[in-house]
RNA sequence: GGUGGAGUGGCUGAGCGGCCCAAAGCAGCAGCCUGCAAAGCUGUAAAACCACGGGUUCAAAUCCCGUCUCCACCUCCA
């Protein structure tokens, strides 16, 4: 079976086939680098980290490119507010993601291009716009440039709106000719950094937030690629309007839109403006970096995702009995090389039901966990081998080889001969007084029947 | 006012016309294992009348109509 994706352009399941036979080539928005990053923004991360994954493991050469919006009126505010350089700021800010992407294991994109690196593209598809009719440098002869909504009869295509039944800005203000046209340059204003304007054929200007993806993911991709993807709270202005600037521009632009939904707490959107977002440092207080991904893996990418405060530690748990029966069964087999079970690929390729997928991880854990206890080596080998290679397609198992000092796995290891040699000698309380120690230790201990084995913080 | 989406067991969360008297995980319970166990495993066991009311169909959680509730977007947000 095919892949097939949701396109939300069309509001349709369809079969996903790239446009050219092998590559796949991908636009997603990365983040606005004004503040630290939280849950909905590694979600978003996630969910095309976990599609160019199951894109590669069939074989497709994929090309991502994820942006960062480096300029905006929110990172020159946040830097002002901290008292800070914005250039500064918007790096350190950038670093943030940065690290929390990694610690989640997701695979860094082709390209993570920078708004501020790329204005003279930007500016030559302003200009190409305006000899085509569809912008205007501002009415009141500022430096600002708008795209004309009205000379654009099929915007509000993407998100199936009429211009005439849209709320509006209550103001006309900045020299637009209509209250939904929106800002493609924004001119310098008094009191900004020097640095955060540029010399354009309009003035001293800096880009609004929509030209960037357009011009960028030309740029990188050309003027049709296959799969464009964001948070479900990006179609619109956003997507709508980067659509409607290269569609009138004349180039073909996304084949496929996806949209990732949002993750809520208490049924309400995690969001900067709210600020109920929660951070990173807090997760982690709660829950390792598997647990995070595991736990943000475990809605389909359509669905809303809860946090609750159980989450968490839900996912540990779920996680554990994967890692687990990994651990176990290596100790008796090997894995080899086996096809993904069917079930596993089908979820996959239904729209990305990474859930579904999870199940029959488990799923293939109990096979695998009964196998073991009737000693059936064959059928133990072959649920490994599927297991590490699902764990593997969706990046489930960060920090396995996580380093231990040398010497505390000795001190450990110590201990655990002389509780054997305790417990040979039926000398309980001694052997339970070393696990306690050991239980201090952090280091957790599982008898099987012919050995101990442990492991460490949880 | 407009445009989308959602309501499934104690919790999380799949399924979207028959394989569903509803996957999977967590919690719980029972059993196994164990010197014991806070660890591990198993479950032929238990737990959901799939928001509510109608309808279509041989067959509905899944389709249609109505009602209620909730969420998102139309302003910066993944």
């Amino acid at each position: 079976m095919a892949l097939e994706l949701f396109d939300s352009k069309t509001q349709s399941v369809r079969e996903f086939v790239p446009k050219a036979p092998g590559k796949v080539s991908m636009y997603v928005c990365g983040p606005t680098v004004q503040s630290a990053p939280h849950l909905g923004h590694l979600r978003s991360a996630l969910v095309y980290d976990l599609l160019r994954r199951w894109l590669e493991a069939n074989g497709q050469r994929v090309t991502l490119v994820r942006n960062v919006t480096d300029i905006d009126d929110k990172v020159l505010v946040n830097a002002a507010a901290a008292n800070r350089d914005w250039i500064e700021f918007a790096g350190e800010v950038e670093k943030t993601f940065d690290e929390a992407y990694r610690s989640l294991g997701i695979a860094e994109p082709t390209h993570t291009p920078h708004a501020t690196q790329h204005i003279a593209d930007m500016i030559a598809l302003v200009e190409s716009l305006i000899a085509k009719g569809h912008a205007y440098q501002a009415e009141d002869g500022s430096a600002n440039v708008f795209f004309d909504t009205a000379s654009w009869s099929q915007y509000g295509e993407l998100t199936n709106q009429k211009l005439e039944n849209m709320e509006g800005e209550l103001e006309n203000t900045f020299g637009k000719r209509n209250v939904h046209d929106f800002a493609l340059f924004k001119a310098h204003k008094e009191g900004e950094p020097e640095s955060a304007s540029w010399d354009t054929p309009w003035g001293k200007a800096r880009p609004g937030w929509h030209i960037e993806c357009s011009a960028m993911a030309k740029h990188f991709l050309g003027e049709s690629f296959d799969i464009h993807g964001g948070g479900l709270d990006l179609r619109f202005p956003h997507h709508e309007n980067e659509l409607a600037q290269s569609r009138a521009n004349g180039d073909a632009f996304a084949k496929f839109w996806i949209h990732n939904a949002l993750v809520t707490i208490q049924g309400q959107k995690m969001s900067k403006s709210l600020g109920n977002g929660v951070s990173v440092e807090q997760l982690l207080e709660v829950g390792s970096w598997a647990a995070i991904r595991y736990w943000l893996s475990s809605s389909q990418y359509r669905s809303n995702l809860d946090y609750t405060p159980t989450s968490l530690s839900d996912a540990q748990a779920a996680l554990d009995r994967i890692s687990g029966f990994i651990k176990r069964a290596k100790l008796q087999t090997g894995s080899t090389n086996v096809p993904l079970p069917d079930n596993f690929v089908t979820a996959m390729n239904s729209d990305l039901n990474v859930p579904g997928a999870i199940a029959v991880i488990h799923e293939t854990v109990r096979a695998g966990n009964t196998a073991l206890d009737a000693n059936d080596i064959n059928t133990v080998t072959t649920c490994l081998s599927q297991v590490v290679q699902m764990v593997e397609v969706l990046g489930l198992m960060l920090g396995v080889a996580k380093e231990i000092d040398p010497a505390l796995t000795q001190k450990i290891e110590e201990l655990i001969t002389l509780r054997a040699e305790a417990k040979a000698n039926k000398d309980f309380s001694r052997a339970d007084q070393i696990r306690d120690e050991l239980t201090k230790l952090g280091v957790t201990l599982e008898d099987l029947p012919n050995q101990t084995i442990w492991s460490i913080n949880g």
